[in-house]
RNA sequence: GAGCCAGUAGCUCAGCUGGUAGAGCAGCGGCCUUUUAAGCCGUUGGUCCGGAGUUCGAAUCUCCGCUGGCUCACCA
């Protein structure tokens, strides 16, 4: 650090700006790579950290990074001049430099750029982890040194990006996965749109929400748990089809599923239920797939998933009778805690029906969907939000999509009797009154929008999060979101 | 929130049953005009996470704390 900093006094001793304020690129490593036969012999310029530094004497060879990849780079002292020369020999890896020179082949085979010119484009004070690869004759690649600590490597994500190729590929990944499905849903009729993250009162889910103030009007206010009431405010309103990119907290428990903040996309279609929309996460999951990933097989923990449709469909029911054995189809809530307490669930005093059987399917059933499966038909304890089923009034026409062991998203055909809708929050504050911290807040503005009236209407919500650690293979939340949240450092 | 594990140089790590800290890479000074983990010669660098204790003596043993990872519990 204070060596670098000697450094750029003495760089600017000599003449040169440290941080000029611009470089005109040509073209970037991977084009020129891609393109080498159309390039060979022709004057390119290109721009990016240096990486590594092969000097030799009145020679030397280095390899810049841009965004697509790494080039490597050959200067002679007779070419770029003395004082150029004597420049490079003093940077350092991690400095961004500009290079404009001929396109060639080297003795060994590599694509290279001979520099003409050399200019120095941001000097680096601060060292990076020095992370070197070496091919193997069979063509594995031998990484030494890597960037390994994990805390580090989220507190410092910059670092990471720089150092790992292959963490840089995932977030370029969520970002396409993101834009794919806005491709499809913007294809499909569905108008993006933006709703409050500041809430009065948090509903649309089961959590517990964060807490923040508002000064002027000296009220309470919630960091959004979900976006579906508001979503439906704007069904309400005409808007027929509505999808939101969502930033949602839930100030819970953090493990490599949660974070605090986390994204969904959720979406409404109106004059649609349920049926409709499990054919449309099919479509939906295989345009990312082919669009991202090129293909409908991806590789998750092992597993070999085949995400081309169509998807297994199973009911609730029948998902825990094929899994525990146990049909519990018809029980009540002393039977249904029987039941748990024999098939070894633990439960508490204050759940309800809704949350004893969403426990033993959780123990029992989720972890062994790996192939695409849609749970569906829930009962109606615990989906306060979705519309009675057509055929049985105990259960809700809801689903799940369920892939590799996780849930990535929870649609309905959506509750639009008022009434009913009101019941079944009345019931929520019942659950609240016994103690469960997750039960949800009656919301009577919600009310009055359903009494204006709701067409049917479908709607689902997507774990983005989830679902791209799904499609790049990622073991955690925290490799999928830039800056997960930590504690703050100390110092 | 509970359990287990970890924290030593910029990075990756070694350091045995306690004897006063080491390697590779990076850095620094040289040599080298087709190298690629470049090479060769030389060299700097550490509150061993923090605090307390045991001991003649602690990176090493004990306790407390901090931070993180993994697993479990709640939730997406």
């Amino acid at each position: 650090m204070i060596i670098r900093k000697e450094k750029l006094d003495k760089i600017r001793q000599m003449g040169f700006n440290p941080y000029p304020h611009e470089f005109n690129q040509t073209h970037q490593s991977t084009e020129i790579k891609n393109n080498f036969d159309q390039l060979e012999e022709k004057v390119v310029s290109s721009a990016g950290r240096m990486m590594s530094v092969r000097l030799m004497g009145k020679a030397a060879f280095c390899h810049i990074q841009d965004q697509q990849g790494r080039i490597q780079i050959y200067l002679r002292k007779d070419q770029i001049g003395e004082d150029v020369f004597q420049l490079f020999k003093i940077l350092d890896i991690g400095d961004y430099i500009g290079i404009t020179g001929q396109v060639f082949k080297t003795k060994t085979g590599e694509i290279s750029i001979y520099a003409k010119e050399f200019q120095l484009l941001s000097k680096s004070l601060k060292p990076l982890p020095i992370v070197k690869e070496k091919e193997e004759d069979d063509g594995a690649k031998v990484v030494f040194d890597q960037f390994a600590d994990k805390e580090m490597r989220y507190r410092q994500r910059y670092v990471d990006l720089v150092v790992s190729p292959e963490v840089k590929d995932v977030f370029i990944k969520r970002s396409k996965i993101i834009t794919a499905i806005r491709e499809f849903l913007n294809k499909n009729d569905f108008l993006e749109v933006e709703t409050p993250i500041l809430q009065p009162i948090y509903g649309g889910a089961a959590a517990r929400p964060f807490v923040t103030h508002h000064n002027t009007l000296d009220i309470d206010l919630y960091l959004r748990i979900a976006n579906e009431l508001y979503l439906k405010r704007l069904i309400v309103g005409g808007l027929d089809r509505v999808y939101e990119f969502a930033k949602d907290f839930r100030n819970e428990g953090m493990d490599r599923f949660h974070n605090p903040e986390f994204t969904q996309v959720e979406l409404y279609a109106a004059y649609k239920d349920y049926r409709w929309m499990m054919d449309f996460v099919e479509q939906i999951v295989n345009h990312i797939a082919q669009s991202v990933l090129g293909g409908a097989k991806i590789l998750f923990n092992e597993h070999e998933i085949d995400l081309s449709p169509p998807w297994r469909r199973l009911t609730m029911f029948d998902a825990i009778k094929e899994f525990s054995g146990v049909d519990i189809s018809e029980m009540d809530e002393s039977a249904l805690k029987n039941t748990a307490k024999k098939l070894n669930i633990e439960i508490t005093p204050e759940m309800g029906v809704g949350k004893i059987i969403d426990e033993i399917f959780g123990e029992l059933v989720e972890p062994n969907l790996i192939q695409p499966t849609f749970i569906m038909d829930y009962p109606i304890e615990m989906s306060p939000l979705a519309k009675k089923h057509r055929d049985n009034p105990r259960l809700v026409e809801r689903f799940e999509p369920i892939i590799g062991g996780k849930e990535v998203g929870n649609a309905f055909s959506e509750l639009n009797d008022p009434i009913d809708q009101r019941e079944r929050f009345m019931e929520q504050v019942k659950l609240k009154d016994r103690g469960d911290l997750e039960a949800q807040a009656l919301d009577e503005d919600f009310l009055r929008a359903l009494e204006i009236g709701m067409p049917p209407t479908a709607g689902l919500g997507i774990g983005i999060d989830r679902l791209v650690m799904l499609l790049t293979n990622q073991p955690s939340i925290r490799d999928v979101i830039f800056f997960p949240q930590m504690r703050p450092e100390s110092k």
